[in-house]
Formats: C-alpha cells, sequence, structure tokens
RNA sequence: GUGUUCGUAGCUCAGUUGGAUAGAGCAACGGCCUUCUAAGCCGUGGGUCGGGGGUUCGAAUCCCUUCGAGCACACCA
C-alpha cells in the first residue's frame, strides 16, 4: 500500500502544480502542532524565495484548491504560510480497512528489490560463558535481521564465533595436564576418536579461565600452551578432534542461552572457517602488489585523500608470519561472498571498533575481495553502563554472565506478578520469563544502538513509562476485551472500522496509518529504537482511547463491531512490531 | 597530540533530517476504579537545548569558535 504521507503529498503536490508552482514544494509532513493539525506543509514559505511573492499568497492558493478534496477534512492556510491538514475521518477508516485485509503485513510492502543480507553479530568465545557485553549485539543484531527480514530481503546470520588462537592452544594444554592420558594426546593412536567429549560444559569453562590464569604467570606453560596452538592449526588429529568436541560443547550451550534470548542464527560460522582461504588470500594481495612490508608487517595502505586524520595502514600479517583479526576477518569475507554473495554485510559489534572496520572495510574493498557495489556496513553500538554511568558490573566488580543477568531480572519479575495476582506458580513463571525478556530487549532497542546507555534494572522491569512490559500490558488489554467479545458473541455481517467517532479513535487510526512508513524507516536507517518509539505512542494512543471508549457496553452492534475491527488492527500492529524486536505477548499478565 | 561521538527538565531519553509555543517517561504534587486488567487514564510544576558568534523569513538541528565528557589511534580481539 502506499504510504500515508505519499497519497497526501501527491494532492498537495498537484495544486502546486495546478497554480503552477514546482510541486517539489508540495511536500507534507507529519504536523508538530497536533493541536492545529494532523499533517502540514511548510513549502509555501520555500517557494516564496524563488517566486518572490509572500508566502502567505501561496498558501492561499494552495488552500483553496484543496478546499473541495475530499481526502481532507480541514484545510488551512496559517500566518506565514503554513499549509494545515485534516483528514477526511471517512477517508482514513478506509486505509485503515486496507490494512486489515492484509493482516500479515498491515499494508507495508515488501521492499523492490530484495537483496541478500548477511549480519554479523553475536561474536561469542567459545568455551567462555556468555556475558553482559555480548548482549547488545545479539538483540540489536536479532532485530535488525528480523525488519530486514520483513521488508521482504534475505537476512542471513552468522554468529561469527570466536574459535580461533591461543586460547585453544590453552584449554588443550589445561586438559593434557589434568587428563594426560587422554588418547587425544597419543601420537601414535591412528584410530577413530570418541563422539563424546571427554568433558563437560561446566568443566570447559573452569578450565579456560584457570589456563588463562596460569598461562600469565607460568612462562613454560604459555610456551607449551602456543605450541599446541601452533600443533594444532597445522593439523595434528588428535588436537583437531579435541578442537572438534569443544565446539560442540561450547555451540550447544551457546546455542540454549540464545535460544533463551530469542535469538537465533542460520549460520554457526567461526573464525576457524576462515583459515582455509588465508593463504590464497594473502598471496593474491601480494601479486596484486597492495601488500608490502612495512615495519616488518605485511600490510595494505587504505588511506584516502578525504581522510582528516591518518588511517593506519590495514595489516594482513603480523611481523613473525602469523594472521590476526584482520586477516580472519578479510578471509571471512573472501568466503561469505563466495558462498552466498550478499549485496550487503552488517557488522553489529562494539563501536570502539569503527576505526579497525575502516580498515578492513577499505582493505577489502581496494583489494577486490568484495564487489564495488556490495556494501559493507558497520552498525556500531555503545556501551551498556549500570546505574553509576560507568560499564556494568557485578557487585564484586566482576563482569556479570548473561546467564545470571538475565535469571535475576526473571525471578524479579516473577516476584512482581505474584505480588499483583494469584497465578500459578508454572505459568507465573512463564509469563515472567516472557515479561522480562520484553524489559531486556525494550530497554536496550528503545535507545539508539550508537550511544551507551545506563542499565537499569529497575527502570526496565517497570511496568510504567516507556518500558517493554507497558507495551506487553497493552496487548494483554486488547486480547482480554477480543476475548470476552468473543465468547458473546460472532462479529457481524459487514463489520468493518468505520470513521472515527472521537478524538481520541482518530488519533489512534492516525498512528496506525503509520505503520508502513515507520517500518521501511526503521529499516533504512538500520534503526530498531524508532520501532520501539513507535509503539509507545501506538500504546499510549490506544490506552486514552481505551479509558473513554467503553467497547463492551456500547449499544449500537455495527459500532461496536467497528471497535472490535479497530482493535484487532491495533493488537496486530502492535504484535508485528515487537516481533521484529524480537520478543512475544504473553496472553495474561 | 590527532581524530571521532556526544552535551536537551533533578534523573533516563526522544526530537519526523531547517519550521509554529522544544516533547515523553521516572521522580514530586493533585484528581479518576460497585462497569472491558488502575501494571491504566487526566492534570500541575519543572528548560538561557553546555557557552559565544554566524548563515536566513525561521536553528536543538547547518557553519565557525570555546568549554566539558566518552572513545579510538598497526603486530590484542
Amino acid at each position: 500500500m502506499e504510504k500515508m504521507l505519499d497519497l497526501i503529498s501527491s494532492e498537495v503536490k498537484k495544486a502546486f502544480r495546478a497554480n503552477s508552482y514546482d510541486e517539489t514544494y508540495g511536500r507534507v509532513t507529519l504536523s508538530n502542532r497536533p493541536d492545529l493539525c494532523e499533517y502540514q506543509c511548510n513549502g509555501a514559505m520555500a517557494a516564496a524565495k524563488e517566486y518572490k511573492c509572500a508566502p502567505f499568497i501561496i498558501s492561499d492558493k494552495i488552500a483553496e484548491s484543496l478546499k473541495e478534496n475530499p481526502m481532507f477534512e480541514q484545510v488551512d492556510s496559517v500566518k506565514p504560510g503554513f499549509l494545515n491538514l485534516k483528514l477526511n475521518p471517512e477517508y482514513l477508516a478506509e486505509y485503515l480497512r486496507n490494512m486489515a485485509k492484509d493482516p500479515e503485513r498491515l499494508g507495508c510492502d515488501k521492499c523492490e528489490n530484495p537483496k541478500t543480507i548477511m549480519i554479523d553479530y553475536g561474536g561469542p568465545n567459545v568455551a567462555k560463558p556468555l556475558h553482559v557485553g555480548h548482549l547488545r549485539s545479539a538483540i540489536i543484531g536479532e532485530s535488525v535481521k528480523r525488519i530486514g527480514a520483513f521488508m521482504g530481503h534475505t537476512m542471513i546470520g552468522d554468529v561469527h564465533l570466536g574459535d580461533w588462537g591461543l586460547q585453544m592452544g590453552l584449554i588443550i594444554t589445561e586438559l593434557k595436564e589434568r587428563k594426560p592420558d587422554l588418547i587425544y594426546f597419543d601420537e601414535s593412536y591412528a584410530g577413530e576418536y570418541s563422539k563424546d567429549a571427554p568433558f563437560t560444559i561446566g568443566e570447559l569453562e573452569e578450565i579456560y579461565p584457570a589456563a588463562s590464569g596460569r598461562s600469565k604467570e607460568d612462562e613454560a606453560y604459555k610456551e607449551a600452551a602456543m605450541q599446541a596452538t601452533y600443533e594444532l592449526q597445522h593439523g595434528r588429529k588428535g588436537y583437531q578432534a579435541l578442537l572438534e568436541h569443544i565446539l560442540n560443547v561450547s555451540v550447544s550451550d551457546l546455542k540454549r542461552n540464545y535460544e533463551n534470548l530469542k535469538v537465533s542464527f542460520e549460520l554457526w560460522k567461526g573464525e576457524s572457517d576462515a583459515q582455509p582461504y588465508i593463504p590464497d588470500m594473502v598471496e593474491k594481495m601480494k601479486k596484486d602488489g597492495y601488500a608490502y612490508i612495512s615495519e616488518g608487517a605485511l600490510v595494505v595502505d587504505v588511506k584516502e585523500d578525504t581522510d582528516t586524520k591518518e588511517i593506519p595502514p590495514c595489516m594482513i600479517l603480523k611481523s613473525d608470519g602469523a594472521s590476526l583479526y584482520n586477516t580472519t576477518d578479510l578471509a571471512t569475507i573472501v568466503w561469505r561472498m563466495k558462498d552466498y554473495h550478499p549485496d550487503e554485510i552488517i557488522y553489529v559489534v562494539d563501536k570502539r571498533q569503527e576505526l579497525y572496520f575502516t580498515q578492513v572495510f577499505r582493505c577489502a574493498r581496494k583489494t577486490g575481495l568484495v564487489e564495488p557495489e556490495t556494501e559493507l556496513k558497520f552498525l556500531g553500538f555503545g556501551t551498556m553502563n549500570g546505574k553509576d554511568g560507568k560499564p556494568f558490573k557485578t557487585r564484586e566488580g566482576g563482569v556479570m554472565r548473561l546467564e545470571y543477568l538475565v535469571s535475576n531480572i526473571n525471578e524479579e519479575m516473577y516476584k512482581k506478578i505474584t505480588d499483583n495476582h494469584t497465578v500459578e506458580e508454572e505459568e507465573g513463571k512463564k509469563t515472567a520469563k516472557i515479561v522480562a525478556l520484553s524489559a531486556i530487549k525494550y530497554g536496550d532497542l528503545s535507545n539508539q544502538a550508537s550511544k551507551d546507555y545506563i542499565f537499569d534494572v529497575d527502570r526496565f522491569t517497570s511496568f510504567e513509562g516507556n518500558t517493554g512490559p507497558y507495551i506487553l500490558y497493552t496487548i494483554v488489554r486488547i486480547k482480554s476485551i477480543l476475548k470476552k467479545y468473543q465468547a458473546a458473541r460472532m462479529l457481524p455481517e459487514g463489520a468493518e472500522i468505520l470513521a472515527a467517532h472521537s478524538e481520541s479513535e482518530k488519533a489512534l487510526m492516525l498512528e496506525l496509518c503509520k505503520f508502513n512508513s515507520m517500518m521501511e524507516t526503521a529499516f533504512e536507517e538500520t534503526a530498531p529504537h524508532k520501532v520501539c518509539a513507535y509503539i509507545y505512542d501506538l500504546a499510549n494512543a490506544f490506552n486514552r482511547f481505551y479509558h473513554e471508549t467503553k467497547i463492551m457496553s456500547e449499544q449500537d452492534e455495527m459500532v461496536q463491531a467497528g471497535y472490535i475491527c479497530l482493535l484487532e488492527l491495533t493488537k496486530r500492529a502492535l504484535e508485528l512490531c515487537i516481533n521484529v524486536l524480537g520478543f512475544e505477548a504473553p496472553d495474561r499478565m
């Protein structure tokens, strides 16, 4: 469906043309003075300069041309040259009826040229538990992915595991110390290895920090770990089998954790998957003359004339010849292009890595790893701070495990729910989990991703104000009425959304008709917070309407049925929105 | 030092890409439940949009300058 603003604009542009003014001045925007009008056009003031006359003369003429237009209930030309518009309620109702006919999309057209977009988010490390630092990438990435999918793009989420490097050698070394008799350490062993891992996720999570700690004090131990890393990367069979086990155990645990957050990935690739592509890539960069030796390291220059500061070259290999983060990221681009040929790759990572990714992107572009039209987008997010404004820590000052954070909030939510209502324990727990997730995700997504934000558990889990639980509460209210209505009767023949009967009803309808343009903007700007802002406005508009309108006691059957249709549409819009944000609503709370 | 992001109510944040009287929520205060979930609704108070200059009919928004904060600046990821 065409967007409401475009429909209105095209009428106003017509009026500008009819009065022989340039139609580009006819662009209509939402009103910033809802007390005066619903939509406005400020073009007359801009046009005044070109046509050398007072702005209000132009806006008067345009208003005159639009007076008879059935789209509008009211058209005013005001003081300096504002054109104030109010929509005909019947026209608005018709628009919403068309939205309602399309419950899957509510009139939001899929994009005309669907793209294949890979989105790199998550970024957990194998053998290490997820911590709060992983939260934002997961939440934002998942939402961006869902918004893109809703707009009709093929979205491929890749978790991009940290499964390469010294950490693996450390684990193997520590394991060898603890269980030296394992056949994985017997180099003469030539048989098959067991499918069962010789450790649990619990052990693994304990082994890594132990090994990491010891390597910092014990030089010989560190040497051993580096040696193990080298042997692993150069094909020692037993170690590779161990790596497989580490991956399996770790990934299934990560999947469980991400599932709890309603976050899922199409691909579970890791840094290790990029390694086979490195030699050819490096060779080609050298052969094509892009890569050269500087201070012992192999680098590619990525400076550009327009730079306002010195951009250091992108390092491809360290001076000892080893690969590093850059190498892996570039090689990852190689397989992504080869296997999926994406039109765009979005990286959802900490914004502190912006300079680094500028280097990587430029290098990829310059050396031809991607095509000129392939878009590489850096979506940097800010730090999650505690109430004191400093990076979020546990009370003891350590890094908090994500699992603990989530279960703390679940418990808190359960307490709140049981304080207010008597519910069965099982249902209460289930509801608490759903509401808690909305609190966490909405709390994060309602802020602009690029900014730091304060993770305030008390505020996010509150049911008041601009919070996830408030949105869910609104949906639950609607569900409750619909259920009551449906229990008593069927929707009568010919029931449909009617022209608004009150100010609050019209305000609700005006919010609803923004749905398609809001979703499009949220995608174009990769801005989930716009979806949050929208549903907050929508929920407010609904609650105002709800308060004024006694739906169940409405006497006129068709009016009542019209309300029900409007409620259905509101519920649908809210549900589609929270779905792209990555959470859901319970039936009761 | 260079670059970059930012500075809006006591607190947490919006601000439709230059428009009219700068908006929400929390906190404070006051009203509304024998009737669809009061986890709600309505109202009151609270601002030199960090400061200064400029661009123009018009600036929180664009440019310059200044103060303050965060972050980043090749062999970590």
